[in-house]
DNA sequence: ATAACATTACCAGAAGCGTGTCAACGTTGT
DNA sequence: ACAACGTTGACACGCTTCTGGTAATGTTAT
C-alpha cells in the first residue's frame, strides 16, 4: 500500500495530529486539497503534510476559525470584494473611537 | 426629541433597514459605534448611518458574516496574524490545482 | 402625567461550524 | 480470500451567530 511520497488519509492523519474525518472535512472546504489514485483515494505529499501541520500552528496561535481562514482566500482571490471590505473599514477605523469601546468591551468580559 | 443631526436608535433603524436590535447588536460587535447622550441613548450620526447602509450592501452583494468582516479588521491590526495567513495560502494557491476542485465543488452543487 | 420612546438583561430558535461515529460499499497487500 | 484500509453519505451533538422577543426600568416630548 505505501506508495511512498505520499501518504494515504489515515496515515496523513497519524502524521499531522489531525483526525482522517477533518482532513476529508478540510477538503471539503477547500483548504488542503490531496491528489487522489486512480481509484479515488486521497494521497497526501510533503506540501500538504507541511500545509496542515502549519495549520494547526495557526489555529494555536491565532484562535482562528476555519471559515475565517476560507475568507481571507477569498480576499486575496477577489479584488472586488476586498476593496469593498477594505473601504469599509477604513471610514471606521480612522476615527479612534473603537479603541475605548473595545477598552470596555474588556472589562465587561473581566466583570464575569 | 429630535436632536437633529443625529438619530436616536429607533429612527435610525427606520432610516437603514435594520431592526433597533441589530444595531444594538452591531455596537456589541464593534461594528458600528454610535456616541451616547448624557441619559445613555445611542446616537447615530451621518457617518453611523452612511455605514449602516453600506454594511447591509456588503452583506448582499458578497454574503459576507460579521465575523468575517470582524476578522478582516483583525488582520489589518494586527501584522504578524496577516503575515502567518498570507504565508499559509500563498504556498496553497500557487498550484493551480484546486481551481478544478472549484470547478467540481460547483457541479456538486447544481447536483442537489 | 402620560405616551412614546430609550436602556440593559435575559430567553429562544433557526442556521451554520467543527467533530465523531456508523453504515454500505470499493481497493489493496498478503 | 481475507483483513485492513479507503470511499461517500448520513445522523448527531455541542457550540456560536444572527435575530426576534419580553420584562423591568429610565428618559423625554407634550
Amino acid at each position: 500500500m505505501a506508495m511512498r511520497e505520499s501518504l494515504t488519509v489515515g496515515a496523513a492523519a497519524a502524521e499531522t495530529g489531525w483526525s482522517a474525518r477533518m482532513l476529508r472535512y478540510l477538503e471539503d472546504q477547500g483548504l488542503v486539497l490531496p491528489r487522489r489514485t486512480a481509484a479515488g483515494y486521497r494521497l497526501y505529499g510533503l506540501s500538504e503534510l507541511n500545509r496542515l501541520r502549519s495549520l494547526r500552528e495557526l489555529r494555536r496561535r491565532f484562535g482562528i476559525e476555519l471559515t475565517e481562514l476560507a475568507f481571507a482566500r477569498r480576499l486575496r482571490r477577489e479584488p472586488e470584494l476586498r476593496h469593498a471590505v477594505d473601504a469599509w473599514l477604513a471610514t471606521a477605523d480612522d476615527g479612534g473611537s473603537w479603541v475605548e469601546w473595545e477598552q470596555r468591551k474588556h472589562e465587561r468580559l473581566l466583570a464575569a
